[in-house]
RNA sequence: GGCCCUAUCGUCUAACGGUUAGGACAACGGGUUUUCAAUCCGUUAAUCCGGGUUCGAUUCCCGGUAGGGCUACCA
């Protein structure tokens, strides 16, 4: 537990799924931590039972678990100091909340929620910040568990402290109060028990958003009240919404990252477009496989201000990393798309230079642009046109194709052959269009469509001369 | 209201105080593709404003403006 080995954690609330923002956080602590051979601790703070929401935990480990964001200690991987579900160390914080009493660092709070919340109406139509410590009882009760249990503010001063990611952080002695440690119904508050695991679990990097930095002032005095040296805080920037400029949430439309995975995208693109969204290690290289990014990561360089989502990147991203997979694995993924009419791998190159993700497979086949693969189209005739080129003369172009192709040996189908015959077809046309465009539709049936050779030689040499035929 | 923080192309970002302010996404244009897509090439596009410090400021300091966060018996 004290031994110096760099430990990180993601200290997630069970309140649902978690989305974009917080697995950057999770990320960036589980980089750290592999980047040094150190432990990376999931810790449920699962504190605020109203909120919690059945399930979470398990969509949680999920999450994590798609992106291979594997965690050494946390739920199912036992360590010194399981379990490592808050609600299951309740005799911890009580044990740390009498060493503050004992040392006069905390009281218990007489008051009830009705008459504190008038003292703040009151500051605030006199328009000051309300703080608790100006109503500090002079004889508090003991603390028999019953009543919330608060920390006492022993020396008011100007707060300096140190922050990774933003450097010198500091507040005045406004943003030092009485706060929670215990609440009324026996739990403990993020902000003590937070502090109690980090310290049990000799957590040494503490990674999370920005919005902890106003509370860091209060976090410190209990550390200092503890007589225990804070970690290393590293606070990372917001993620905004892609539309507006608030902090991504769930209420603007930030989704469960496992919808990312449904959708079809990659683990890798995913954790390469998450890290450099608020990181970049310098240079111009953006594409980084799993194993350059824990190489290249640093707290240091973490960007400071918060950063828009954009789909549009995240794109181009999944499709640089799919260029990356081995041949086997993305024909297995398209093939998986494919109803079994259609599973022939010579569509495989055909479909896969056209999507971003392996969910733009399924919306190809929903908008039927795969359909005349396997099915003999419908063919528009009215559609059987090109430019102003009369439909007597795209008839006998098509049958000027049915000869060239009749000549292209069974064996020898293949688009490159195929090309060539009917390219030196084209070539002698006032525009090669006149005979290639024809033909593709005569295939297809398609205005748009992968190109004419193509087709020919997945459909087959008997197949393209029907079709041909057909129209003819 | 109070406290804290941030500020480079539309977006993500790079730049020991000295660069024609670089790259990527997007957009646009072109080559190649019958078309779309893909790909290649190219173009447009930024240091929030005002003061200082300095020979020299995107970079350091101050002020303004804009944006964000916190101000719970939530995390």
């Amino acid at each position: 537990m004290s031994d110096n080995k760099i430990t990180t954690r993601f200290a997630p609330s069970p309140t649902g799924f978690i989305h974009v923002g917080n697995i950057r956080t999770a990320l960036y602590a589980w980089l750290w931590a592999r980047k040094n051979n150190g432990a990376f601790i999931l810790r449920i703070e699962d504190t605020d039972k109203e909120r919690e929401v059945a399930g979470s935990i398990e969509h949680i480990m999920k999450s994590l678990r798609w992106l291979g964001l594997d965690w050494d200690f946390g739920p199912e991987k036992d360590g010194p100091n399981a379990p490592y579900i808050q609600s299951q160390r309740l005799d911890i914080y009580k044990k740390y909340a009498e060493i503050l009493v004992k040392k006069g660092f905390a009281y218990a709070d007489p008051y009830t929620e009705e008459e504190i919340e008038k003292f703040r109406q009151k500051a605030d139509s006199e328009k000051k910040p309300f703080l608790y410590r100006e109503h500090r009882p002079e004889n508090p009760p003991t603390w028999d568990g019953t009543k919330p249990l608060r920390f006492k503010v022993s020396e008011l001063k100007k707060t300096v402290w140190n922050d990774i990611v933003w450097g010198g952080l500091s507040a005045g002695p406004e943003a030092l109060d009485d706060f929670i440690l215990i609440k009324g119904d026996g739990y403990p508050t993020y902000n003590f028990a937070h502090i109690v695991d980090d310290i049990e679990m000799g957590v040494t990097h503490v990674v999370r958003g920005q919005e902890f930095i106003s509370s860091t002032p209060k976090f410190l005095s209990v550390y200092e009240a503890l007589g225990v040296k804070p970690p290393f805080f590293v606070t990372t920037p917001p993620i905004m919404g892609a539309t507006g400029t608030k902090k991504l949430s769930k209420r603007d439309g930030a989704k469960d990252i496992l919808d990312y995975e449904k959708e079809g995208y990659l683990p890798e693109a995913m954790l390469n477009y998450l890290a450099f969204l608020g990181f970049n290690p310098g240079g111009e290289k953006e594409v980084y496989t799993r194993e350059e990014l824990i190489k290249a990561f640093d707290l240091g360089k973490i960007q400071r201000s918060g950063a828009k989502w954009s789909d549009d990147k995240l794109d181009w991203m999944n499709k640089e990393h799919m260029k990356l997979l081995p041949k086997e694995e993305v024909e297995k993924n398209i093939l998986e798309y494919l109803p079994d009419s259609m599973k022939n791998k010579k569509l495989v190159p055909i479909i896969f230079e056209r999507i971003s993700k392996w969910c733009d497979v399924k919306e190809m086949i929903e908008r039927g642009e795969l359909d005349f693969f396997y099915k003999v189209p419908d063919i528009d005739k009215t559609k059987l046109v090109y430019k102003n080129i009369s439909q007597e003369k795209i008839i006998s172009n098509i049958k000027l194709a049915i000869e060239t192709l009749e000549k292209v040996a069974e064996e020898k189908f293949d688009k490159e052959n195929i090309k060539t015959a009917l390219m030196a077809v084209a070539e002698k046309l006032e525009s090669r269009g006149e005979v290639l465009h024809p033909v593709r539709f005569a295939l297809s049936g398609l205005d748009r469509s992968p190109d004419p050779f193509i087709i020919a030689e997945i459909l087959g040499k008997n197949e393209t001369l029907s079709r041909l035929q057909k129209v003819v």
